[in-house]
DNA sequence: ATTGAAAATGTACGAGA
DNA sequence: TCTCGTACATTTTCAAT
């Protein structure tokens, strides 16, 4: 359910544009030795299945002045009202993950701010007031990976790799 | 240093192209009220500016048989080695981040997996192998927000909300 | 930042395997 | 059903202003 056939091509359709969003379907086309229509057909039947997600220009944080990026375990006096705290973080712009856990933490986000000091009054302003009992905070001081997951030659036939073994 | 002087058409064009890569650049510029080429300047300074960094179509990593999303704290055996670390984690395709960090981890990744088991394998396998004192992961079960740093209309001038205040 | 024009691309349509 | 080839509208890109 969660995944579809994915053909070789569309593989590499996939590999191409999720590197480079801009680049011309022709482009792609020569690179897959098929016609730009082919190409133009696969993108809309990848998107119409939700694989494709639309895109995005990739912006450095750093670059517009959010220098400081961190990660924040909730833990919530309230459990039960997890989806109203989700809606409230969703007004939170510098919020720009939120995961539903378990064992750790109730919930876990990623927060954007200027600098430790804005992040410290992101978290004592706008989250505490949402229910905290606690929160934990990983500061990130420099990403040193960040990229997208790369799309691979099998996506969901084969498991013969030691990845998905016994 | 780290942030540049953007005018309200850099935010405006950043605004636009972040949220859809494959906006024709013409479009952008009649909703700017300019010139395409007005865009295409701009977009070029913005790149060699190093701000905007590429684009990218977003694949929903679990139409694509991933459907586990984890956060590992990896404590080092030898925290020197930190950078050869990083070099190994690169090679592993699954981590899709890496941060430096301290107080809590000696650093904090980001995995995707294709169930728990191939979760485990790779830590077990892959990341244990690193030289790891310990580790501890946080499994998402849902990303219940998952989003781009929003452009603000005042990125460094001003601090006049109560964000950025002392 | 604008204009204008040439080159390249995006998209639709019909045909064929 | 999927791919291709063509045709036309649109966009990209670059000059000069």
């Amino acid at each position: 359910m969660a995944n579809h056939r994915l053909d070789a091509l569309d593989r590499k359709i996939l590999k191409l544009i999720s590197a480079d969003a801009r680049i011309p379907f022709l482009e792609v086309a020569r690179a897959c030795n098929v016609s730009g229509a082919a190409i133009h057909q696969r993108i809309q039947k990848l998107t119409s299945l939700g694989i494709l997600k639309g895109s995005q220009f990739i912006i450095d944080p750093e670059k517009v002045g959010y220098e400081t990026c961190a990660y924040v375990g909730l833990y919530l006096k309230d459990p039960s009202e997890f989806d109203a705290v989700v809606e409230k973080l969703k007004a939170i712009p510098e919020v720009t993950e939120c995961h539903y856990t378990t064992g750790g933490y109730d919930m876990f986000i990623k927060i954007y701010s200027r600098n430790n000091h804005h992040l410290l009054n992101i978290i004592h302003d706008k989250l505490q007031p949402l229910g905290l009992s606690r929160s934990e905070t990983i500061v990130s001081f420099n990403a040193v990976i960040d990229r997208q997951l790369p799309i691979f030659d099998n996506t969901d036939e084969e498991e013969d790799e030691d990845d998905g073994e016994d």
